[in-house]
DNA sequence: TTGTATGCGTTATCAT
DNA sequence: ATGATAACGCATACAA
């Protein structure tokens, strides 16, 4: 091992130990015809020996593109952005694309300085994360790159938007619990502020409707996205309604605090109340007793998706609208058939 | 608005339109001192106008540094990760520099993938973070930009590593309960082979030994970092120990089962018994009834300060060795004097 | 004070 | 088949 460690090895060094010019060096790393089979070996084997990478700044600068992705998250905390974000790290990282990650906290001056710097660094497109399902503002000003939404919507419908079909997902736990035999069903679910909140709700809803069924307790319960909204809206709509036979909650954290008030209350999950939960966040879903049924968003696929449009955008194929991803229903022991 | 959206703005053309040099016109946005005064309004004025970005590639390049980090996890989709990079992302952002994400997904090859990608971009230090609180593999071969550990330690103490002091936050939540007059407190927590449970489970034992106390129980209950195990270690703890007015939980999770099972078992809380847990999970700490007391992490914090670190060592000072991040501890109803 | 020239590492073009 | 050279966009040493 002759290398020394403190020197950066460029093509000009493999070029130079290879005893050829850098340029005949670059044709036969690049796999390019016109370069004798000899040549090639030689050369093929400094770069390995020295473990050569071509520096991509370079390469970037000439080809002026640099083979990365910007990825703009309005609040990574949040619970849905990252398996979206792993999706996408994914799904780029095969075409040998890098993801430089950028979080705006909710904060538009910095989501602005963000996409400058971006830009800057040459990426090729940009993936905006909301932090929500709703609609959100398209980003002002014009970015030179493709840009495709995931998760949250944009408001042009000249962008792409790669969205979980919440209507989708809900309209299948409610068929599924009418075909457990449950027909009081209510429905417990978050704010109402939230479009993934009305979108489940109108999925419900229109399977009742479609069945010739009302909805138990009327009208939605809508609350907060937690345990505690979960408690009491059980023990509110049991008390109004006792004979509700299955909820249909709107998250499996509401869900899991609905099944801890059946479970004060008395009733039995799911012979005498059956109960679906919706996000299939296993630490909820599968923690509960019983273990929850639930509607997983497939959200790692859903930005693999994204990252594939992205892609493909690249490649020219530009494309617009909302490419709606659908959820997949997940049965465990709280709506089991009995 | 002169601007042809299609043509990328470059130095050239800036100073082509100030009519000036490129060399002046680099001074004149570099706030080099040599150029005229008026000269460089006129040329600002013109950046302004394109909103002109110097090319980070080109830039990159010239001066061997990409204002870039790696950063590089285990597993993105764990629980502890976001938050330090969070932390990372916005210590850095402040700096300047930007984050290349990369996610090995526990797999050493895609590990060594990533790296060779990001030495290739030139990044100008690594930040590795662990999955997990216990000491890790030093990453092979030799790389040739700093690189700081965080959450998980390094196994070579040349490296510096950044990990949260969970000895240290296990004393501070013991001896919050040994404050509240507390004297027969069991500890029920996570598999033995996690670091963060035998750290936990020191500290407490070493805060009880010093007050001359036994661990009720005799000695920890470990067993899954889950809710089930949390009921079920309670009903166990209990049934072998009704005296037991004191529940220090390996997690917040773990403790949210404990105080279910205590609900259950009639047992109030904390008039009967105190329970504490650990991380500051606030789906978990303050969703439970009684809202939980707990200690935070501070893994944000944890991750501004390596990349504090990483920055003070891009300018030279390298440090090696363990930093040890406090954790704090929040109060809550689960503990409240009584 | 300003402009010209050089080089960063790579790839592509054009001679040889 | 191989090599010299230009170019990408920028910053700097040096010449004017």
């Amino acid at each position: 091992m002759t290398r020394r460690p403190s020197a950066p090895v460029t093509l000009t060094e493999v070029a130079r130990r290879a005893g050829v010019s850098v340029a005949t060096a670059s044709k036969a790393l690049n796999a390019r015809p016109d370069v004798a089979p000899q040549t090639r070996t030689r050369v093929l084997a400094v770069a390995e020996e020295l473990s050569f990478q071509p520096n991509a700044l370079a390469r970037g600068l000439l080809s002026g593109s640099s083979r990365t992705v910007g990825l703009l998250t309005d609040e990574l905390a949040g619970r849905f952005a990252i398996p979206v974000l792993l999706g996408v790290e994914n799904a780029l990282g095969d075409g040998e694309m890098s993801v430089l990650l950028c979080d705006a906290r909710g904060d538009a001056v910095r989501r602005r300085q963000h996409i400058r710097t971006l830009l800057a660094r040459q990426v090729d497109g940009l993936i905006v994360l909301g932090d929500r399902n709703d609609v959100r503002a398209s980003l002002a000003g014009d970015i030179p790159v493709p840009v495709v939404y995931a998760y949250g919507q944009s408001d042009d419908p000249g962008d792409l938007s790669v969205v979980a079909d919440d209507v989708g997902g809900a309209r299948l736990a409610a068929e599924h619990l009418l075909a457990l035999g449950r027909r009081r069903i209510a429905h417990i679910t978050g704010e109402e502020g939230y479009r993934a909140a009305r979108d489940r709700a109108a999925g419900l809803l229109a399977v009742l409707d479609a069945a010739g069924l009302p909805l138990a307790g009327g009208r939605p319960s809508y609350g907060a996205w937690s345990q505690r909204w979960g408690r009491q809206a059980t023990r509110m709509l049991l008390a109004a309604d006792p004979g509700v036979d299955a909820l249909f909650c709107g998250s499996d954290q509401i869900a899991y605090g609905a099944i801890d008030a059946l479970h004060d209350l008395g009733r039995r999950v799911p012979d005498d109340v059956a109960v679906i939960g919706y996000d299939n966040w296993e630490i909820f879903a599968t923690e509960s007793r019983p273990p929850l049924s639930t509607v997983d968003l497939d959200l790692e696929r859903l930005g693999a998706t994204a990252a594939r449009h992205l892609i493909a955008a690249l490649e020219g194929e530009r494309r617009t609208g909302v490419v709606r991803h659908p959820g997949r229903l997940v049965v465990r022991d709280s709506t089991a058939p009995g």
